[in-house]
DNA sequence: TCCCTGCGGGAAAGGGCTTTCTCTGCGGTA
DNA sequence: TACCGCAGAGAAAGCCCTTTCCCGCAGGGA
């Protein structure tokens, strides 16, 4: 690889002046050594070395996200909103995924620190593990002590700003738009309940049927991967333990699609027999037949107000700001059923056991 | 930001054998001076400067990777084969989106050169545009001509090791399967013709089509975006254009989707009055209603040949593996009606199609 | 004519780390 | 007792760039 003063040599000047000229240097040079230093650097295909350069400016520029995964919509999306805005300052973002692992979140931040980025973001669900919650806030309060900046999506319980979807009254929305239909044999297909995400949004289902004089049995719960076939296989035992349920809160949209899935398979007509409610609105929700009533969450804007605060001016305390979530109706969710299911016996002709993947 | 040399000192050593401690260096240290250091590190939360480190290890380890958008799911899954090796290998991958943006894509080769990239990947379709192949091939070449490592997926006009899909066959397996189920009107919703997946899926599947005494006039391919609204766009203009279509071919599974979300609003029945056949076969493709009949090709696979390739021992010759389409065969596509629609009109809401997976 | 100013350029000091080379002191051999 | 070898630690030379500081020189004012 050629170096800075292989080009210099090269052009016939100093490496001091042939930076200059490759950084566009406030500094003036003539046109002559300029023109010499831009053909030496075409001709040896010269390319500097960004670590040398991250090294000498010891200007902070990335950005560092930590995320479940970029490929999953819902973080696909809150992404965008990040890229938007760094894009628009000039700055580089590195993306790390942790797939909801809390020990390659703790490594994440390490790695990142130790990539001088100029400010952290974590986006993503916190987890209920006090152990893991201290260590990661030790570690974000020793990078903040170094000047760095932190900013969370959805996790509530740590330092720096802070930016929170109302996962809460999401909740809410979708339990009483059921209620409102009619159905009091409720069925919930939740993510992993170690993660602060299921357990909010189900705090809000739980209070609007209280508050309808229902009740969300835990019996009524299964807790699954937060993913197509966590939605696909929890339906299905909720199912199999409850043939009346009348209706399904899936705690995201991917889970949503795998129950959809599993009462596709067993012969269950939605919203007919059964109804569907999804959270998170991701984009595929309006393509999937019928298409699912859900909740959805600000998410693009979610990524733009975090990476807002962590790039604005710092405040004197921690940020934190709450987006509203809304219900979108579309056509899982009807009324409920006169009678139930009880009477035809267990879904006639299932052609397939259960879900597969 | 604490430094190596302020471990050092508090621990009273030097920056060697902090240094040596840290990383894990074969030189022995007595026990005494390694907890010393130890103790330094945690009470400093000292993270070691990544770039100093990159710096002075003139070793290469990350690896390069440009795709069109990590988001897509046919990204997605290319990625996660890529990550599988790379992370058996303890390899860092830097992934880049290029939004299908030559000059992105020209800048990014040049800024993960600068990152000391040990390999290059790019991923995505080639272009039809000479200038840019012929600029993107001289930087690939100077950066292997410096010891850099390259391969492409899904790209023939590089330099470099290459993983190809067959697209060709892939679109000629569509092709033959809607000529077996006595299809004649048949559209095409296609990416943009600057890509070569385009073309080259297009060319598969006229070449099935002309075997079997059909043809594909240019009157039936619509070009669009390579994603669901690019392909309910294109659908909707072939459709005004020429009702008369008994079948759509989506060049990708976005597209379909898209295609599919148009023929519902136009009321049109799928595969009874209309059959729909996509390509990749990405996740969703088996959870939309109807299911769709499509061309799967093996994406995670594409990824781990194509690390395993750069990874792997340097050959004499560009390699050059090529994997295999398979035809996936669910319930989008369907023998051609007897009647065109002229007559029939709007169809009667055919509800769910039938079986996953 | 002399001095000051300002411009264009180079020398050199880092930036934080790794690694080779060198040095010290100890145990063991002749 | 003299010498050798080696283990364990430190000194210092990079790695490649940026940027401050300094210098020489030409032009302008006194």
């Amino acid at each position: 690889m050629a170096t800075l003063s292989d080009v210099a040599r090269r052009a016939g000047v100093s490496p001091a002046t042939a930076s200059r000229v490759i950084n566009g240097s406030s500094k003036p040079v003539t046109d002559e050594l300029r023109e010499r230093v831009l053909a030496a650097v075409a001709e040896l295909q010269y390319v500097p070395n960004a670590h040398a350069q991250l090294l000498a400016r010891s200007h902070r520029s990335a950005v560092g996200v930590i995320v479940h995964d970029v490929s999953d919509p819902y973080f696909a999306e809150i992404t965008r909103g990040l890229q938007r805005v760094a894009t628009d300052q000039g700055r580089l973002l590195m993306i790390c995924n942790s797939y909801r692992d809390p020990d390659r979140e703790l490594e994440y931040v390490e790695l990142l620190r130790g990539h001088q980025v100029a400010a952290l973001i974590l986006a993503g669900s916190g987890y209920h593990d006090e152990a893991f919650t201290r260590q990661l806030n030790e570690k974000l309060a020793a990078y903040e002590a170094t000047g760095g900046r932190v900013a969370v999506i959805g996790r509530h319980e740590h330092s720096g700003d802070a930016v929170m979807p109302d996962n809460r009254a999401g909740g809410y929305l979708a339990g009483r738009e059921l209620c409102g239909l009619g159905h009091r044999a409720i069925g919930v297909v939740a993510g992993p309940r170690i993660l602060t995400t299921t357990t909010d949004r189900l705090a809000g289902l739980r209070q609007a049927l209280t508050e309808q004089g229902r009740e969300l049995p835990e019996r009524r719960i299964r807790y699954a991967e937060f993913d197509r076939d966590g939605g696909a296989e929890a339906t299905a035992r909720l199912l199999d333990a409850d043939p009346e349920l009348t209706a399904i809160v899936a705690l995201n949209d991917s889970m949503a699609i795998g129950a959809l899935a599993t009462l596709r398979a067993r012969s269950l007509a939605v919203p007919q027999q059964i109804s569907v409610v999804g959270f998170d609105d991701m984009p595929i929700a309006q393509d999937v037949t019928p298409a699912l009533t859900t909740v959805r969450l600000p998410l693009v804007d979610m990524g733009v107000r975090a990476m807002s605060l962590v790039l604005g001016a710092e405040a004197p305390a921690p940020r934190r700001e709450v987006l509203p979530a809304e219900l979108v109706r579309r056509d899982t969710a009807g009324p409920a059923p006169r009678s139930t299911r009880a009477a035809s016996g267990s879904a006639p002709r299932a052609r397939r056991g259960d879900a597969t993947s």
